[in-house]
DNA sequence: AACTATCCGTACCTTTGGGTATGGTGAAAG
DNA sequence: CTTTCACCATACCCAAAGGTACGGATAGTT
């Protein structure tokens, strides 16, 4: 191998980084090709085509926003403590090289203008809810709504403090707050 | 005037219509023309380009969100049923001629991608803010972060809930739920 | 009837981005 | 030293989209 060759990760990385800085225009292959100071023939080496890289993409996501975080979340003994953790590990942003803190919004609005990732989304979504839903029902709460109206606010106030002023970490302790002191599990 | 001409309220809509089909990059003049039957001629003689036609649609959007929803919400007298009014506000959608339900989702990822649509998003937000503290705060709360909280819940829901089962509405019941019993004005 | 302003269709230019074909370069194997 | 293969640069084609110039059609005006 030569030692300063590409991989289709350098590729997937730019990927992330250009969607989260431009949005979905941001993945067109000559702009990656500049950032990564190369050019369309190393692209089309490590890709047949851009559906191919979108594919790509999906894939890497769906283990950045998964991953094993909820195996983990399940090792944790007290109900209390795992909702903090998942919770905090639902805050924990991707890897800068990946696009960051803005990554989750970006892929959120690309699913509104393609299918395919709008199909992704919705799995992870319900790998997301099914675990908090675990969490809920281990602390009492029944209501299969919930988990959706705390993962909602969560994903509607990472929007709005884009903008606004606020914190998401505060916006989620006055929801908790209102869940009783049980949920509470500092 | 000629009888069939069309306005700029015509491309307007039919910017918005593609906004909510396709995304940022439904609005283009070949493709609105195609809709509206026309030619490019037509919007050349509107709207002097793209960012022109964009900026138009950014002043008719700030009319379609907030409007005098507002100063009606504030006419009633009953701070419960003014918090209820105004939930149900927000849950309707705009025309259908301009997008109906999909529009105000559209707007939010366009936002991402353009500066200036997310400027005026900032500032339609920050008016919603602002009229759900203030009933807020009749109701007797006065944390500045719970207005926030439920913009953000209603916003996170209508996403969540595009791709999983669920309505908006028992969502927003649940969480008026957590607020006790002086919340729901029915 | 002639004139004018409004409104729009058509033809054309230019840029941009996806895609392909092909040749070149360095590292490692023989 | 030569061959091979992984990796990439260059040049080119094509389709699509923004933008411009100009002419034609229609309604109202004088």
């Amino acid at each position: 191998m030569k030692r300063d060759s590409l991989t289709k990760e350098s590729w997937i990385a730019a990927g992330f980084r250009a969607l989260a800085a431009q949005g979905p225009k941001g993945i067109q292959i000559k702009g990656l090709a500049a950032e990564l100071q190369a050019t369309k023939g190393s692209f089309y080496w490590h890709f047949k085509d851009i559906a191919a890289f979108q594919a790509a993409m999906l894939d890497r996501w769906l283990d950045l926003a998964v991953g094993d975080i909820l195996s983990q979340v399940a090792q944790e003994p007290d109900p209390a403590k795992r909702l903090a953790l998942l919770l905090q590990e639902a805050a924990a942003s991707a890897p800068e090289d990946y696009g960051g803190q803005r990554i989750e919004t970006a892929m959120r609005a690309w699913a509104l203008a393609d299918g395919a990732v709008g199909t992704q989304l919705a799995r992870i979504d319900q790998m997301r809810l099914q675990g908090l839903s675990a969490v809920l029902a281990d602390l009492g709460h029944d209501d299969p709504v919930l988990a959706q109206v705390i993962y909602g606010a969560y994903l509607g106030l990472d929007d709005l403090q884009s903008r606004q002023r606020g914190d998401v970490a505060a916006g989620l302790q006055c929801l908790l707050g209102l869940l009783g002191p049980g949920a509470r599990g500092q």
